[in-house]
DNA sequence: CACAACTATATTGTGCACAACTCAATAGCG
DNA sequence: CGCTATTGAGTTGTGCACAATATAGTTGTG
């Protein structure tokens, strides 16, 4: 890699690193673009689903958004589609108007098994073995630690 | 982590590895708004950005497309945005006239300095050493060329 | 009870990503 | 030279992300 004529060859580990997150990230939400093909649903659409089926009980905007870090801004019109999908159902909490308590339809239900051999598909389309898999996770687990408390100081 | 009682347990894998390589991309994403923050940029502008001051002579935007797996239906855009703020130029090539020309003025080259400190900065927030973020990297950079080839196929 | 502080969701506006498409320019070939 | 195929950039439409703001509902306090 050269990188010997730059002036400030440190900005060069950005695009090293930073740059490659960001690629992985996107080459992955295309993979599931295609494997989610024939479900209708997109990348975000199927965690929100995955969070959902892993749930006995109905959740709330918000509960969902913290399991996912994303906002309502995010979160409302994404589910508005899955509503309009008929795969969820969006109703106040009777005990607290406030709160809109987002379920899983038979249809949204029925879908977790037409997905579930979406794990096994991706995994081979990445091509490591579940070890290397876990340890992926812990090492970026920990880098969203630490950016979380960096950006609170 | 509880996935008992889960009618498909391999669902929580991608819940266990999409999902925090997701997350991770959008924790560093909210890093860069801060550290940029007085440049102005936004991360796939300063991605941008880095390629141009990599490079001695000005670039297409085909090649900064696949330099950053982007396309034009993205670049254009932002391009013109850095346009308006001043960072680059964009000329139709002379010789080829179906080809854009991408180059920095003095400003967008003045404001190499100005982020020099960033990479160090977004290191100590990672919290991940220099030999760490190389493995990462590597281990990255591996799963995309993976999914590359998985997904011609 | 009145009312201020707080909470949960929704809305608005900006900026990516990317597929699908258009259009102009160029290259290749008979 | 004339015609077709290809290439490069731009446009359009959909769907995230997220900051900032708005609004309705709830809670705590005097």
């Amino acid at each position: 890699m050269d990188v010997s004529g730059r002036t400030y060859p440190q900005l060069a580990l950005d695009l090293q690193l930073c740059f490659p997150l960001y690629a992985a990230t996107r080459a992955v939400t295309k993979r599931y673009v295609t494997l989610l093909k024939g479900t209708g649903l997109t990348y975000p659409q199927y965690l929100v689903m995955l969070v959902l089926w892993e749930s006995e009980e109905p959740r709330s905007v918000t509960s969902l958004g913290h399991r996912l870090r994303l906002d309502s801004g995010t979160l409302t019109p994404l589910l508005k589609r899955l509503e309009t999908a008929g795969l969820v159902r969006r109703d106040r909490d009777p005990g607290d108007e406030r709160r809109v308590l987002v379920s899983l339809t038979g249809d949204g239900r029925a879908l977790e098994e037409q997905v579930s051999g979406v794990p096994q598909q991706l995994g081979t389309s990445m091509g490591i073995t579940r070890d290397e898999a876990l340890a992926l996770r812990d090492q970026l687990t920990d880098l969203v630690d630490h950016l979380d408390t960096a950006e609170s100081s």
